[in-house]
DNA sequence: TAGTGGTCTAGACCACAAG
DNA sequence: TTGTGGTCTAGACCACTAC
């Protein structure tokens, strides 16, 4: 290994992913401390924290004070799934998008929608029926309720192309959310949006977000048969 | 503010994080420097460095070296989807696990596994076939397709309790994946496994597993009727 | 109580990219 | 060319926890 350079983070943390997997270390051992690997690397003990640090992010090891650092015995995968706008998983596929607005109305938020986001019963809500196209294929049915209380200008806005999703990322940007995901199978409304038969299995995906702790929007987003969400880790 | 004790980077990012939220830096605003943010806090750069550096992580920051630190536009959220074992995913439902295996065949790959798993034609592989159960009640069938030559204990290894993914996961611990989520109809036999009506839409997860550049397996997780796979972000 | 990781500092040099 | 983030260092103190 040439020393020419100094030795970076991602040599270390590279360097005992290897031995990790060549079961130097086996699952459940005990590794050297930051101060021996420091040493054995020629490096400061920080960068060895860094690098080891990057590792217990992705679950590899398990690090605790005074015990020490540990081969993780069930390493818990995490899938990174990014959840971009319909614009963007389009335009992935290098195909065309578009954005059709279906229906639109102010109306007292039924009980699921009260129970889903979490509003106050008799919340008046927007809501949305719209479709998204990939090169004129339908691609997935989106039925969405906006909290008007929480955004007012959502109230104003015209979605008729603009899709609310991208409205609603550049009016509030930032928030937590939850999302699910899930099967349906297409009911009468559903098959004729999608163009598919009545009772198809439909991929489905589910998001509430909030804006510091108020119940922002509820999407429900149908995809056309046959889509599959990817990612890899 | 108490200057009593040091800051640290926790407080720092969530600080620019609140600044964000409320809009003191807009979408798109270039942020002060690392140095000019150290200043300000009173902390050493290195600490405003390992903030920033979270909050790009997060997808809440652009950085780029001599344009500076941009809020993002549009936030490219990440949803961490922890892929666990069937037995955890059941008893985080306080359910009691269980596991059957249904079948267990040697064979040459079909043409669909050859291609999904990368492997070279007439490949001998492992085909599984088994159950998952949550307190009794289906919870999905698994379809498993094992690269022999990478595992070669897998052949032998007894599948009847200890579910094949887990075998794995303790076999080959690291590795890197891919996996994909979709829906799909039941047939005669998921059906039957799943106890639910033919043509009943199910949530499907599917994954292809690698060790070093080698295809180790290829699973099919196939729900029960109802299934949502839930995230937080 | 002592060992180990967690973090902060002050300074330095490097790498990339806008002008 | 120069400003900005990216990283490394050497040292220090702190916080958690097994003993």
């Amino acid at each position: 290994m040439p020393q020419q350079k100094k030795i970076s983070f991602q040599d270390v943390r590279d360097e005992v992913m290897r031995r990790i997997e060549a079961r130097v270390w086996p699952q459940g051992a005990l590794l050297p401390t930051e101060a021996e690997l420091a040493e054995e690397f020629g490096c400061a003990r920080a960068t060895v924290n860094r690098a080891l640090r990057e590792l217990a992010d992705r679950g590899v090891i398990d690090r605790k004070r005074k015990s020490g650092t540990r081969v993780a015995t069930l390493p818990v995968k995490q899938a990174k799934l990014e959840i971009a706008t319909s614009r963007k998983l389009v335009e992935e596929r290098n195909a065309t998008y578009r954005f059709a607005l279906v229906s639109r109305e102010m109306r007292v938020a039924p009980g699921w929608v009260i129970s889903q986001m979490q509003l106050a019963a008799g919340t008046e809500v927007l809501h949305l029926e719209g479709m998204h196209y990939a090169d004129g294929q339908p691609f997935h049915f989106e039925d969405r309720w906006i909290n008007i209380a929480a955004v007012p200008d959502s109230a104003e806005a015209d979605y008729a192309e603009t899709p609310p999703g991208e409205w609603l990322l550049a009016a509030v940007p930032f928030s937590n959310a939850e999302v699910s995901f899930g099967a349906t199978s297409a009911d009468a409304a559903l098959a004729e949006y999608l163009a598919c038969a009545p009772g198809a299995a439909l991929f489905q995906m589910e998001r509430s977000t909030w804006f510091q702790e108020e119940p922002v929007t509820f999407a429900r987003m149908t995809f056309h048969p046959g889509y599959r969400m990817r990612s890899r880790y």
